[in-house]
DNA sequence: TAACACCTGTAA
DNA sequence: TTACAGGTGTTA
């Protein structure tokens, strides 16, 4: 579910919410979410650690602790982060509780696919996934003269180079397909078909609808939920993503949907070459 | 690069 | 009953 802006969102809220607070107690629901170490070590590790912070990198969350370990966090489709003050009502879904000297911390997953790793605070994580990250999106590394020469470097079409998170990490599956409308750019045109100019144009739609989502408080189509159990905003902005069948809000035109990578795909047939 | 796997829920 | 869903890692 959560992208960039999604993640971005909840990762304010919890920073705000928990860092200072003491951990103290953990309630493991699901230990398959926990990637490395038993529940046991996790509780050992976490009991008694101050939050120090929340940090992102592309759609991976750091909770940092006051001690040799940080929690590294993977939402995947469903996942999501919720404080509440006091005790709380359970709520659906949830699969870890960590118990705060003030209020509580749960991680909710419908789906259950998210990932938990212990990690050294400092270094290599030695996690695959998180150590090869390219730049982040919204960061100052990512520039339209580094998306240039990453196309250059690739062929293929250009919507998967965008959803590969070792050459720009935190674009997923709408925000891509929102980018690559406002660049006049079809998803299945290929790396290689892409001038200079036009990588420039796709770089800043892609900061733009990243910073837009991030407005908006994410986008909420099913699942996404910000760090308070609220909804997004960002789903009435959408241009093309869920709008197959529909008329493109700049000319008219069908938008249409097709599979590309696998993943579904939409696009103005008009707008976009 | 494509299919499948991991899961659960919902809509067609 | 089947297909599909804001993701990604492995396998053919």
């Amino acid at each position: 579910m959560p992208e960039l802006p999604e993640v971005e969102t909840i990762r304010a809220y919890i920073d705000r919410k928990t860092t200072g607070r003491r951990i103290d107690g953990l309630y493991v629901y699901m230990p398959r979410l926990l990637k490395n170490g038993t529940a046991d070590e996790w509780k050992a590790a976490v009991t008694g650690r101050t939050i120090t912070g929340c940090t992102r990198r592309g759609k991976y969350l750091l909770l940092h602790l006051d001690g040799p370990q940080a929690l590294l966090i993977h939402l995947r489709m469903t996942g999501s982060l919720v404080y509440t003050g006091g005790k709380g009502e359970d709520i659906r879904y949830q699969r870890l509780l960590f118990f705060l000297d003030e209020g509580r911390l749960i991680y909710r997953d419908i789906r259950t696919l998210g990932c938990w790793w212990l990690v050294p605070a400092a270094g290599p994580t030695g996690i695959t996934g998180y150590d090869t990250l390219g730049p982040d999106a919204i960061g100052n590394d990512f520039t339209a003269a580094y998306l240039y020469d990453q196309l250059k470097a690739h062929h293929g079409k250009v919507k998967p180079l965008l959803l590969d998170q070792t050459v720009v990490a935190g674009i997923g599956n709408i925000y891509a397909d929102e980018a690559l409308f406002l660049a006049h750019i079809r998803p299945s045109r290929c790396c290689d078909r892409i001038s200079k100019k036009t990588a420039a144009a796709l770089h800043d739609a892609i900061v733009q609808v990243l910073q837009q989502g991030l407005i908006h408080g994410g986008t909420t189509i099913r699942n996404f939920m910000t760090g308070d159990g609220s909804e997004g905003q960002n789903q009435e902005y959408l241009n093309v993503y869920g709008r197959e069948g529909t008329p493109c809000r700049v000319c008219g035109a069908t938008i249409k949907y097709v599979k590309l990578g696998g993943r579904g795909t939409h696009y103005c047939p008009h707008c976009q070459h």
